[in-house]
RNA sequence: GGAGACGUGGCCGAGUGGCUUAAGGCGGCGGCUUGCUAAGCCGUUGUACGUUUAGGCGUACCGAAGGUUCGAAUCCUUCCGUCUCCGCCA
C-alpha cells in the first residue's frame, strides 16, 4: 500500500511511477475520497467532543441531585448525528482502503525504465557453457531413462501441473533443498523457519496476493485459508503488526516450503516437465531491515542466491527487471536465470524484490528506532535462494554424460548418503 | 467435536456505568546525588487519525465487530484467540 500522504503531497510523481509499471490509477477519485474523509472527521469529531463536555456536564448535575433532561434529550439529538457520519466515515474508508489496495507499488527510482521483459538488461553472467560434444538431451528424456519422476501417474493422482518425485529423483529433490537450507543458514546466517503451507486472507493481503491476485491461488473455501504461492506469504507475516526494537535489524529468515500456484492463464505455455508447475519446493530467503540499508540488503541477498548456483557449477545469469515488467510489491527486482544446454534457453530460478514499505504497510510491520523517535514502517525484502524444479532441469542437463548417467557436483555427496553423486538406471 | 476459565499499555496488574483524559508496580528515558557500580530521590513515558505558523488542541483505541445508554474497559449479542480438562488422531 503507497503512503495516502505521500499520494496527495507527489501526486505526479506517484502517477509517473504507476504508469512506469503499466497501470493506469485514476488518482482523482482517491484525492476527493480522502478529502470527504477528512471533512467528515473535522464534523463527527467537533460533535463527540461536544457531547463529551455535555455528558460530563450531566454526570456534575446528577452527583448534586440536579434535574439534567434538557441536556439529556440535546445529546441524544447529538448522538444521532453522530451515528449517522460514524457511518458515512466508516463507508468513505472503506472504499478508500479498496482502492489503495489495488494500487501496485511505485519503481525505486534505481530500476530501469521500460514497457516489458524483453529490455530487462542482463547485468551478469556466470560460469561456462557446457558444451561436451555429444547430443545434449533434455531433462525429461534423462528424467525418464533414468526414473526419476513420473509425471503420468502424478497427474492420475492430482493432475497436470503436480510432479511425482521416483528415486534417485527424489532424493535428489531433497537433497537440493536441505543443500540450500544449511548453506543459508551456516555460511549466510539466516535464522531456519518452517513456516505453515496455509495462510489467511490477512496474511495474504500483506504481502499482495489480495485482493487482486486471489484467482492465482488455490483455496479452501470451508476454512477460509488459501495455499500459500510462496514461503515469502507466511514468513513476512511473522511479524505482522509487530513493532520491532530497531537493534534487532536486520532479521534474516531462511524457509523451505512447498509452493502452490494454479497459474491462471498460462495455460498452453512452459507445460512440459518442470518448467511450470501448480506445486513445486523453494528455499525462500526473507528480510525486515532499516529503510536506510535495504537496498545493501537486496544486493547481499542476490548475492546470498548466486552462491548457491556457483557452489554447483551452473552457469547462470542476472536480470534486472524495467519497471513495466515489476511484480505488483516490488520496487526494485533481479532474477537469477540458469542456462538450461539440453533445453537451450535461461530459466528464472530466482527473483531478488526490495518491497521498501509496501508490504509493510499493509502488514502494519514497523521498527522502534533506539535512541526513542517515532516508530516507522521497516522495508521487507525476499528472493528465491532458490526453487527446485528449474534448478533440477538445469543440473540435470548440465551434468548429464556421454553414457547416459549423471554425476552431480561434489558438494551433493553428503545429502545423497548411498545413493552417490552418480545417477544411473538402478 | 464437548465443557469450563480467561483476553486491560513494552511487561505485571487494579478497575462491574460518570472525579479513570486506565490506579499502582516493573522496565525504558532524562536529571540530581556519586571515585566506579549499585541503591536512593525527582521528573517523564503508548498508537492512529484530524487540526494548527508554532507551542498546542481534539477524536478514537482495554482481543474484534455490532448494540444498549446523555455517557461503556465496565451491560448485551456475535465472532476470534489463549489456557485447562475430556474426546478423536499421526
Amino acid at each position: 500500500m503507497l503512503d495516502l500522504q505521500k499520494i496527495r503531497e507527489n501526486t505526479e510523481q506517484v502517477r509517473q511511477g504507476i504508469l512506469n509499471k503499466n497501470v493506469n490509477i485514476d488518482f482523482d477519485i482517491i484525492l476527493e475520497l480522502d478529502q470527504k474523509r477528512r471533512d467528515v472527521i473535522l464534523e463527527v469529531e467537533d460533535l463527540k467532543h461536544e457531547r463529551n463536555l455535555l455528558s460530563q456536564e450531566v454526570a456534575k448535575r446528577k452527583k448534586n441531585k440536579e434535574d439534567a433532561e434538557d441536556l439529556i434529550s440535546q445529546t441524544r439529538d447529538i448522538g444521532q448525528r453522530i451515528k449517522i457520519l460514524d457511518d458515512k466515515q466508516r463507508l468513505i474508508e472503506n472504499e478508500l482502503d479498496q482502492l489503495l489496495l489495488e494500487i501496485p507499488n511505485t519503481p525505486h527510482m534505481s530500476a530501469p525504465v521500460g514497457a516489458d521483459a524483453s529490455e530487462n538488461p542482463v547485468v551478469k553472467t556466470w560460469g561456462k557453457r557446457y558444451e561436451p560434444g555429444f547430443k545434449l538431451q533434455t531433462h525429461l528424456e534423462i528424467g525418464e531413462a533414468l526414473e526419476l519422476f513420473d509425471f503420468p501417474r502424478g497427474t492420475k493422482i492430482a493432475g497436470p501441473g503436480f510432479p511425482l518425485y521416483t528415486g534417485q529423483g527424489a532424493r535428489l529433490e531433497r537433497a537440493l533443498i536441505n543443500f540450500m537450507l544449511d548453506f543459508h543458514i551456516d555460511k549466510h546466517g539466516y535464522k531456519e523457519v518452517l513456516p505453515p503451507v496455509m495462510s489467511n486472507a490477512r496474511a495474504m493481503t500483506t504481502t499482495g496476493q489480495l485482493p487482486k491476485f486471489e484467482d492465482d491461488m488455490y483455496k479452501a473455501p470451508l476454512d477460509e485459508l488459501y495455499l500459500i504461492p510462496t514461503a515469502e506469504v507466511p514468513v513476512t507475516n511473522i511479524h505482522q503488526g509487530e513493532i520491532i526494537p530497531e537493534q534487532d535489524l536486520p532479521i534474516r529468515y531462511c524457509a523451505y516450503s512447498s509452493c502452490f500456484r494454479r497459474e491462471a492463464g498460462s495455460y498452453g505455455k512452459d507445460t512440459r516437465g518442470f518448467l511450470r508447475l501448480h506445486q513445486f519446493n523453494k528455499v525462500e530467503l526473507v528480510k525486515f531491515t532499516h529503510p536506510d540499508t535495504s537496498y545493501m540488503e537486496l544486493e547481499a541477498l542476490r548475492r546470498d542466491a548466486e552462491e548457491i548456483l556457483e557452489a554447483l557449477g551452473l552457469e547462470y545469469r542476472v536480470i534486472e527487471l524495467v519497471t513495466g515488467d515489476l511484480s505488483f510489491s516490488a520496487a526494485k527486482c533481479y532474477d537469477l536465470e540458469l542456462w538450461a544446454p539440453g533445453e537451450e534457453r535461461w530459466l528464472e530460478v530466482s527473483s531478488c524484490s526490495n518491497f521498501e514499505d509496501f508490504q509493510a504497510r499493509r502488514g502494519s510491520i514497523r521498527f522502534k528506532p533506539q535512541g526513542g523517535g517515532k516508530i516507522q514502517l521497516l522495508h521487507t525484502l525476499n528472493g528465491s535462494g532458490v526453487a527446485t524444479p528449474r534448478l533440477l532441469v538445469a543440473l540435470l542437463e548440465t551434468c548429464q554424460q556421454a553414457d547416459g548417467t549423471v554425476l552431480l557436483p561434489e558438494i551433493l555427496g553428503p545429502y545423497m548418503g548411498s545413493a552417490g553423486i552418480r545417477l544411473k538406471l538402478a
